[in-house]
DNA sequence: TAGTTATGCAACCAAATGGTTGCCTATTCC
DNA sequence: GGAATAGGCAACCATTTGGTTGCATAACTA
């Protein structure tokens, strides 16, 4: 039995609507616990930014940092993105290509 | 041979980072074809509002509509969601709860 | 044909978003 | 202790976003 939450699945969806969070994300995954000056490297962005971005993924609990000295190091939490991907976008199974003959045939106006 | 474009994800991604416009999608996949009228039933927002939304899940291809008399029937489109589900959510496709009890340990300062 | 229904288009508006700069505090290193 | 490094916090700004109102057009219907 499993009682999840949707009630944030607001926050994940907007988190992971930008690509800038979308890239943190993905280098996080690359390498886990980086700090937030590693974080910056190559982003186009200031710290302040980066930081911003991170704490809206942080909202969404899709990344969870500590302190360690005068450190921050951060860590994914792909657990949400898990629970979306199976119970919102598991409501699209049907067969692909076949809902894309459907979807072809419904725009040419035959009847399905 | 696979060769998908990952242009449009950001398309995706921002479409469905909006409430409305999910709820739009869940109408239609409950009952494909509806008109623009019939998605406005309901929903606490004008015709042009809705309208809108619907225009950017098109630019996203995550719907379409032909034209029928003076009507409009729009269809939804799976095939991006389920694209960025298996070609982006699958990067991390680690065990979920093994990761989360790894998060843990990272967060509590043990080495994992 | 006249009225009603379905949609299109554009201007406008407030609030949210993504970014900046400036400055302050806390650690670490010499 | 003093300089350098890592990060926190707040004010500010332009653009995007999500919505509105107003009006025009096209297609059914009586």
């Amino acid at each position: 039995m499993v009682a999840y939450s949707t009630m944030n699945d607001d926050a994940v969806f907007k988190a992971l609507a930008d690509a800038s969070r979308r890239k943190l994300l993905d280098r996080l995954r690359q390498k886990n616990g980086q700090t937030l000056s590693e974080l910056c490297h190559g982003l186009e962005m200031t710290r302040q930014a980066v930081a911003k971005h991170l704490a809206i993924l942080q909202k969404a609990n899709l990344v969870a940092w500590r302190r360690e000295g005068r450190e921050r190091l951060h860590f994914i939490n792909p657990v949400p993105i898990h629970s979306i991907a199976e119970r919102w976008i598991s409501k699209f199974e049907h067969p692909r290509l076949q809902a894309l003959a459907k979807l072809k045939r419904n725009l040419e106006g035959k009847e399905s």
